[in-house]
RNA sequence: GGAGGGGUCGCUUAGUGGCCUAGAGCGGAAGUCUUGAAAACUUCUGUAGCGCAAGUUACCGUGAGUUCGAAUCUCACCCCCUCCGCCA
């Protein structure tokens, strides 16, 4: 969400983003609306006074007579107003003036490079039937219980899933960010707030709740299977005024995460690249309005996702995400992609936000300035610490021996307590 | 799942249709006094919208309703507490 007086002001620079992004909203209609709103507020706000004073004098007659006019007009102004809320919704994010224009993914721009993509001297396999030959990972058993893109992980399969991110969930404590505990299953104003809603409803699985009034009307209101811990972090803050001392809030967490992908059928359909449901360790801090600052903060936690790669051997590229792939609430992304051997190219895991006010403003995220006592909107930042099991798919590919076996990186031996996982 | 109690301006609370444009205490800020501090006293102290401003409107868990007028009455829902039952 942006100020609704930014766009008054600004609406050039609202179109342009909406045209760079791919978003379909029409600009005029909302400031028609948020005219016609400002109209009618005005007008009920009158009536309202003349209703309060005909109240103060035991006026009946009158108060009879505006009564009627006023319950007309505040039809009007609730509908302009939730017309306006309602296309709110879908204004994005300003995108940085450095990110790249385009569609989608064609348009990024690699701005990193580390690592040395492994050469092999001998026939080379996917982790797919590197799983089968080990028994770490049981594609046909997943689908059996939890139907297309359902896995298990086994034996060191499921040792070596639990090292990457407990090793990852100390890291990221290390870092001074607060392990958290959160929900996965949240209500509507929650993904609202994060922005996952109304954009990508569709890649989030809803609970159906049976309980029924008499009337066959739902009790209960939906509940979604959240895709990534972010928004119930954030939604922790959410209605929330924060004393600035208390700032930048650092916070990390492990849940499971939950993606229908309808919108991906038929994409990476083989192995584990794009699973249902996975496990995931999150970064997520919430600053101050300051833009230098939430910038440095930004640059922070790629470099722990980055020094955590570092760790475990693998070759990666930062990647600066273009307007059309960065989604609308953000103003700078960076992806990370890591090299996966058998597939021949980098594969996503892991994406760095900032999203400035965008989401606090949906969320009611405000901060209490010390020096002047107001209230502001703060800036807030995620980034991926460690996604599993997709990260699997590189370390089982790249360290593959010629003997079938399996070499561990030296960082998780504390956690796996084996250094190769080898053929039975 | 059953029974009962409750949700008021940061906190504690007053408030059963107009005197509530919500009172008091605590906490916080400024000032007076003081060498300094404390105490005392005085004043100020919520959020949001519209407006250049004066001002005005809304908000007493949420939503709807009754009324000329709702914190107060009605209905639905949400949340918290206590007890009982069931249960990881």
């Amino acid at each position: 969400m942006l100020d609704i007086d930014f766009i008054r002001k600004n609406s050039g620079i609202v179109k342009k983003a909406i045209e760079d992004k791919g978003i379909d909203l029409d600009i005029d209609e909302l400031l028609r609306v948020d005219q016609k709103r400002r109209q009618m507020l005005a007008k009920v706000e009158e009536l309202r006074q003349q209703r309060n004073e005909a109240a103060g004098r035991r006026d009946v007659e009158k108060g009879r007579e505006v009564k009627r006019e006023l319950e007309t007009w505040s039809i009007d102004l609730q509908e302009s107003e939730e017309r306006l809320t309602h296309l709110m919704l879908y204004v994005p994010n300003i995108p940085s003036v450095d990110s790249p224009v385009g569609k989608d993914a064609a348009a990024n721009q690699v701005v990193s490079k580390w690592g040395h993509i492994p050469e092999f001297d001998f026939e080379i396999k996917d982790h797919v039937e590197i799983g089968r030959e080990l028994d770490i990972i049981d594609l046909e058993a997943g689908t059996k219980t939890s139907g297309f893109r359902g896995y298990y992980l086994k034996n060191e399969g499921a040792t070596l899933h639990l090292a990457l991110l407990n090793y990852a969930f100390d890291k990221i404590v290390s870092k001074g960010f607060s392990p958290v505990i959160p929900p996965t299953l949240v209500n509507s104003r929650v993904l609202v707030g994060s922005g996952h809603f109304p954009f990508g409803k569709e890649n989030v699985y809803q609970i159906a709740n049976p309980g029924k009034l008499a009337t066959g009307e739902d009790i209960k209101n939906p509940l979604y299977l959240t895709g990534t811990s972010e928004p119930a972090l954030l939604a922790y803050y959410m209605d929330e005024v924060i004393e600035e001392t208390k700032l930048p809030i650092k916070v990390c967490a492990m849940t499971k995460c939950y993606r229908s992908e309808v919108g991906d059928y038929g994409k990476d359909t083989r192995g584990l690249y794009r699973v249902h449901e996975f496990d995931k360790v999150e970064q997520v801090v919430i600053c101050r309005d300051d833009l230098d600052e939430s910038e440095r903060i930004f640059q922070e936690m790629q470099s722990t996702t980055e020094e955590i790669l570092r760790e475990l051997e693998i070759a990666y590229q930062v990647v600066k995400t273009s307007t059309g792939d960065m989604g609308a609430g953000k103003y700078r992304m960076n992806d990370i992609e890591i090299w996966m051997a058998a597939r021949g190219k980098y594969g996503e895991i892991c994406s760095n936000s900032n999203l400035t006010d965008w989401q606090s403003r949906r969320l009611n995220l405000k901060y209490k300035s010390k020096s002047e006592g107001k209230n502001y909107y703060c800036y807030t930042l995620n980034t991926t610490v460690m996604p599993s099991p997709r990260i699997l798919i590189a370390l089982l590919e790249n360290n593959q021996q010629k003997d079938g076996s399996i070499r561990i990186p030296e960082a998780l031996y504390p956690y796996t307590n084996f250094s190769e996982i080898k053929p039975k």
